[in-house]
DNA sequence: ACATTTCACGCAAACGGTTTCGTGTTGATA
DNA sequence: TATCAACACGAAACCGTTTGCGTGAAATGT
């Protein structure tokens, strides 16, 4: 038996054990609807027993028990992210934005990892689902976009739980979407490329099917096609996630004349433009170079890289918002208003392409 | 009304929503329990109402509530992470490591982000404290650190939380730990250079008490002595962490005929080893470099960093596997029995020192 | 002095599970 | 046929809160 004494609420072990409302009700001969009540401010309890257990309530530092609440309120105040990666500059930021706001308006965010496998993705939403959360934010693992199931986003949603999908986002899911502007911001980046006095301007891309690189790949398209330069499959080079083969690359650079290139992350511009200079030439006299993600990488390499900032805080703070407007709407359901947001995207000019 | 028909249980709204015990009771016309017990194909219910149970279970893709279940464990499988900031490719990779292990063991991670502050570390850590999670695994703020208060790390392993430290930590808290050896590994970065010949070596730290860069100076300063070499404050460059003005790192080149820097993170070291390479020093010949943190500037850099690896997905593994012991060790608390794991650092020797 | 408010509080259900214990039915046994 | 164990299931408590409603006592009205 605890007995609750001011300044002593040590329990056998020595522990300050969290006190509940029955305990508090226990102590002062109330029932717990009272207890409940007077920490709430009830006019209904009188001010002698509101100021006994307010005052009793701060001695012993109560807090009302999370859990017990999301079980009452079937809200958890809990989002769930899920990424394909941790340790990438782009994720971390739009993961600080989600962080920053959903923080701000009283959410905690759960986090998992796909690790670009599909059958992980599952996996977590799962978990997830069953009340851990109130929404999702998301984006899309590799296998999963290659694999184009989308059941587990559907399951999700037909449950009617929110869900936000960010950047790598698909059609077949009807739900809020953010992305940035990709086909236009490549355009303008393969037109700075082109405008800067460049022939042979190569694109640099991932293997598989990202959403995000075939419409990266096709504002670079048309570019090229607007401003009359050849487009060919030859300028175009696809590099695995992992394992790059440099010798692939440089084969890449020796067959084609190339001054300049587009690369859809920072990480192949970066490993390109080391590559290059190793061999010889000059960022950006003989070869200029532009990434994208404003990451780490850019900002300190040599040269320092030009890219598109993709603004992930933003993109985060939007996908955060979005979902938390969405679980807090309590109408039901606006019912197939879906909103696909877009971030504006932005070129930052450094030393790796010419002023 | 709802009714349950095999590939109908779309509500009036269209949506699927979770199915209950009580609905599946209901349905079935049996108890609560009876479903309970079934489901967990208890010995004590029949073949035939188990069978049925079940099936229908199956059917609707009943997943028992898991805010219901920590309600009634007082056991959440999730573990709370307060690190001081996530864009941050150390923290990236240690919370990788804690993600990994604590997945494959059945609990989630909430992640709170103290942004190097006192006050968002201890907000943070009173929301999750509430229930929310069952243990901590946190990274001291820089803030906290230079305050030296340590009461909301004291009150939650008074509460019986389990609470693990890694990296930046305090001898102030009495809980589990994870560090690296830093002092140490400093001096065996150190001894390296004086075995290249150095003769100048700089240490290029952080301002403010943080115990990391406290460690890595000591290892540094015991080298330089135990080498015969001088040790002096003129050596030791202190820059902030934003905002860091570049003349006076280039003035304190000027000012020292130094051939060797140790920095005790990576991006000093690349900042510092990109504004001497402009001033025309060739690194590693005329000066060589060596960092803390071997992140992805490190390996992209030119010359790529020779840098002490933390092996921060280790260190995440590790703390998270402390962590989860402590909190499934029935075994009240095995009282003051705390360990300290040290996880071992080592050298990466790249292109920005001699081979 | 009696009826009616008002006040201050407690009861109990609910959220969605788990688990202990009790009980009616059945079949076997003496 | 009376006794009893085995079987199959239900009732209820419990985890910690919230909240609608009921109720005894005091205060008010007539």
């Amino acid at each position: 038996m605890l007995i609750y004494l001011p300044g002593n609420h040590f329990n056998i072990f020595g522990l300050k054990k969290k006190i509940t409302l029955k305990h508090i009700a226990r102590e002062l001969e109330v029932s717990i609807s009272t207890v409940s009540k007077a920490l709430k401010n009830s006019e209904e309890i009188g001010r002698d027993t509101k100021e006994k257990v307010q005052a009793f309530a701060k001695l012993y530092n109560y807090k009302p028990n999370n859990i017990a609440i999301s079980l009452k309120n079937k809200r958890t105040k809990n989002i769930g992210v899920v990424i394909p990666a941790i340790v990438h500059y782009f994720f971390t930021t739009v993961f600080r934005g989600i962080e920053k706001y959903a923080n701000a308006h009283g959410y905690n965010v759960i986090v998992c990892v796909s690790d670009e496998s599909f059958d992980k993705e599952v996996i977590n939403m799962e978990m997830l689902a069953n009340g851990s959360i109130d929404g999702f934010i998301m984006s899309l693992s590799a296998e999963t976009q290659q694999k184009g199931d989308f059941n587990h986003l559907k399951e999700v949603t037909e449950q009617g739980i929110p869900l936000v999908l960010f950047d790598r986002v698909t059609e077949e899911v009807a739900c809020d979407k953010v992305i940035i502007n990709d086909t236009e911001i490549a355009y303008q980046a393969a037109e700075k490329l082109i405008k800067d006095g460049r022939k042979k301007i190569a694109l640099i891309t991932t293997y598989g099917y990202f959403n995000v690189s075939q419409k990266r790949a096709e504002g670079y398209r048309k570019a090229l096609i607007d401003h009359g330069l050849d487009y060919t499959e030859d300028l175009i080079l696809q590099l695995p996630y992992r394992e790059i083969n440099e010798e692939s690359i440089l084969d890449f650079f020796d067959n084609n004349q190339i001054d300049a290139v587009l690369c859809v992350n920072e990480l192949f511009a970066i490993l390109c433009m080391k590559l290059i200079q190793k061999r010889g030439f000059h960022v950006p006299k003989d070869i200029s170079f532009i990434g994208f993600t404003d990451g780490i990488l850019s900002r300190y390499a040599s040269p320092a890289l030009t890219t598109v900032a993709q603004h992930g805080d933003r993109m985060g703070e939007v996908a955060a918002q979005m979902l938390i407007e969405r679980i807090e709407s309590d109408i039901d359901e606006d019912e197939e208003t879906f909103r696909t947001e877009i971030i504006g995207a932005t070129l930052i000019e450094r030393e790796s392409t010419c002023n």
